[in-house]
DNA sequence: CCGCCTCGAGTTCT
DNA sequence: CTCGAGGCGG
């Protein structure tokens, strides 16, 4: 699609404007910085290539967005600037390049703080004394909040020992995440507006009329720069120092470093540590610490050459839903999947987006064309949080046929669920290959999503047992399959008869029966002939089987259409038995074990394997019940859970000592 | 009957 | 990873 520059420019000169009042003036940005920053970019690309489009008006040549009209204004002695952003390692080696080059040297002193999430502010100190607090605003002007700063706890309103005349420090008014939570639970209470975010809240607070509802907020300080004034110091280290002897809080994060290897490396790390900090970081600011080569560097018309900001990749985004279509599982479930316009999201490009059922679709008021924001945070699977604009027309309603074999689709009276109810249906065959070849079941090598769609589209296979009457020249008829992969898949297939009985427990997709269940099962009866014959009383004997497991195993092995499966399997010669537990000690008898992270050298799998041969159960979620947890690295919620109960945690190395291994034997 | 502890099931992307 | 629900102890 071509436009027209001249157009495309305008267009985006009104977008970004639109944002800049939402972000400004009403608190309530529906994009992320990063989006926001994108969209800049992107406009300040098109006007660098077509410079006959360029003007004064541009929201490129301004700081901000305008000063709400409801402050008094106030004109910074010294105009704030902002940051340059950066996202990554290459971005921030260039920045450092292009210091060195200036300076003459690639060996300079940088300053790394935490670039904390909040409003930022100027105070201006006449003589030591506090006078007045002004907002940003477009940098050169901002809004007189001194009624309202003076309100808050950490800001003092007189320095001993500070310069004669005037003098502006800068930093961030925020708010800690648990006074959020908290002071969103009041709001709600009071039936007010709900803060989306710390940052939205402490420009809330900062922007209310009556000083006394700002003094009700736990809003805090931390100072980070200077406009004006006569500062004892030649560094940015001995501004800092100067700040904690007046009383400012400054970053409690701080590495005084030359090496730029070291800073990504802080980067990295920090990442996952800003999480366990009070406040929101969203970043680290780096800043050349000598004032001789800030002055050196200078300053571009928006920000200075001597600092950049290192930012963490945002977990929200804002985008737009194109299309939602239903899929259906392995057990007929349709489920709304919404497709959305790519985008990146916590450093990967979401394109598609689940919407679990119905409920959730009228929950959210969603519609075909709508803008939605959706979030990545913590967790890896994306969901749309909210619709920020209604543009779509068309009601997404829930099909009358299935999507796959058009059969009508079955509405359930209590769950308000919809099924295809057709055991035949084509995306039910395939999610039901799919999990038999799948890691935990069968594990099939060469069974990927591509060639299970393949082999049941052209009919090839519709049940278990005829993936084993595949032949090597079904196989070279696939989609760039030759003798090399088709081998590897006859191969894979063979490998797998030979399973012990819990996993193809596991592979037969009974219903409440996943990986566990079918363990226990099969370590119970040992063969499939003795469950088959069991009885839903000699089920429920079992610890852990109640009413409706059990009801679902008799079921499941009284249905002819099983049985006969279960035949050709075993003419197929499948094992059909599963293998004496090896017990190597009993030095774990008792306690429970969960693993977490990514361990070296074996996987969670081989581990627990390795801990329930020595006598202990393993488990997936920590409890009080939890013996110890063993954590490695990038460890993540269960750890963070553990040190809550108080559960041991051990490393690899640990607990392979405790059984008496210095290597995992598999 | 309630609450805790687990497991099962669905789901995304590289 | 999270949600929903089965199993079970109190």
């Amino acid at each position: 699609m071509s436009v027209n520059p001249a157009e495309e420019i305008a267009n985006l000169r009104k977008e970004i404007e639109y944002h800049n009042h939402l972000y400004y003036d009403l608190d309530n940005p529906v994009l992320s910085d990063t989006q926001y920053d994108e969209l800049y970019k992107k406009l300040k690309d098109l006007e660098a290539q077509y410079p006959q489009f360029a003007s004064a008006d541009s929201p490129t040549q301004k700081v901000g967005g305008m000063a709400s009209s409801s402050f008094a204004p106030v004109v910074h002695a010294t105009p704030m600037m902002s940051l340059d952003n950066s996202y990554n390692a290459d971005e921030v080696r260039a920045w450092h390049e292009r210091c060195a080059k200036i300076l003459s040297s690639d060996s300079f002193e940088m300053i790394l703080e935490a670039k904390i999430d909040g409003v930022s502010c100027s105070l201006t100190y006449i003589n030591g004394i506090l006078t007045t607090a002004a907002s940003r605003g477009d940098g050169k002007t901002g809004e007189d909040i001194t009624a309202n700063v003076l309100t808050v706890q950490d800001i003092p309103h007189r320095l001993t020992g500070a310069p004669e005349g005037l003098m502006e420090i800068r930093g961030e008014i925020y708010l800690d995440k648990k006074d959020l939570a908290a002071l969103n639970e009041k709001q709600a209470a009071n039936n007010q507006i709900i803060f989306a975010n710390t940052r939205n809240a402490a420009a809330g607070s900062l922007r209310q009329k009556d000083p006394a509802i700002t003094k009700q907020r736990p809003l805090k300080f931390f100072a980070h720069s200077f406009g004006s004034g006569a500062i004892a110091a030649d560094s940015f280290q001995g501004f800092i120092d100067l700040c904690q002897k007046w009383g400012f809080h400054v970053s409690p994060v701080r590495l005084r470093t030359g090496s730029i290897a070291e800073i990504i490396r802080f980067y990295n790390d920090f990442n996952d540590k800003r999480h366990d900090l009070p406040f929101d970081a969203d970043g680290l600011v780096i800043k050349v610490n000598s004032f001789a080569q800030q002055q050196i560097l200078g300053v571009t018309a928006k920000s200075p050459r001597w600092a950049i900001a290192f930012k963490y990749p945002a977990e929200q985004a804002t985008t737009t839903v194109n299309n939602v279509i239903f899929s259906v599982g392995r057990s007929g479930v349709i489920t709304p999947v919404a497709q959305v316009q790519p985008v990146a999201c916590a450093g990967v490009t979401i394109s598609n987006a689940t919407l679990h059922n119905f409920d959730e679709i009228k929950r959210l008021g969603l519609r075909v064309g709508d803008k939605i924001i959706l979030e990545r945070a913590g967790e890896v699977i994306p969901k749309i949080i909210k619709v920020v604009e209604h543009l779509g027309t068309q009601d997404i309603v829930p099909p009358a046929q299935c999507p796959s074999c058009g059969r009508p689709v079955y509405k359930a009276e209590e769950e308000g669920g919809y099924y295809c109810i057709h055991p035949s249906c084509p995306a039910q065959i395939k999610g039901r290959i799919l999990h038999y070849a799948s890691r935990g079941a069968m594990d099939i090598d060469g069974m990927g999503e591509a060639v299970v769609d393949e082999l049941v589209d052209r009919q090839f296979v519709t049940n278990f047992s005829d993936l084993y009457n595949l032949t090597f020249f079904h196989l070279l008829s696939l989609e760039n399959f030759k003798e090399k992969k088709s081998q590897n898949l006859l191969d894979g297939l063979e490998a797998s008869k030979k399973r012990p009985l819990s996993r193809l427990l596991f592979a037969l997709g009974i219903a409440f029966v996943g990986a566990k269940t079918a363990e226990v099962l099969a370590d119970h009866f040992h063969t499939l002939d003795n469950l088959m014959k069991a009885t839903t009383q000699d089920l429920q004997a079992i610890p852990d089987v109640g009413a409706a497991v059990s009801q679902s195993v008799y079921d499941f092995f009284h249905d002819p259409a099983v049985l006969q499966q279960i035949e050709q399997l075993r003419q197929i010669g499948l094992n059909f038995t599963q293998p004496q537990k090896q017990i190597s000690s009993r030095v774990l008898e008792g306690k429970t074990v969960v693993f977490t992270g990514e361990m070296e050298g074996f996987t969670r799998t081989q581990a627990e394997q390795l801990a329930r041969q020595h006598g202990a159960k393993t488990s997936g979620s920590v409890s009080a019940k939890t013996s110890f947890v063993v954590a490695a690295k990038a460890a993540g919620s269960k750890l963070k859970k553990a040190q809550e109960l108080g559960v041991q945690i051990l490393t690899p190395q640990e607990f392979l000592k405790l059984i008496g291994e210095d290597k995992p034997s598999l």
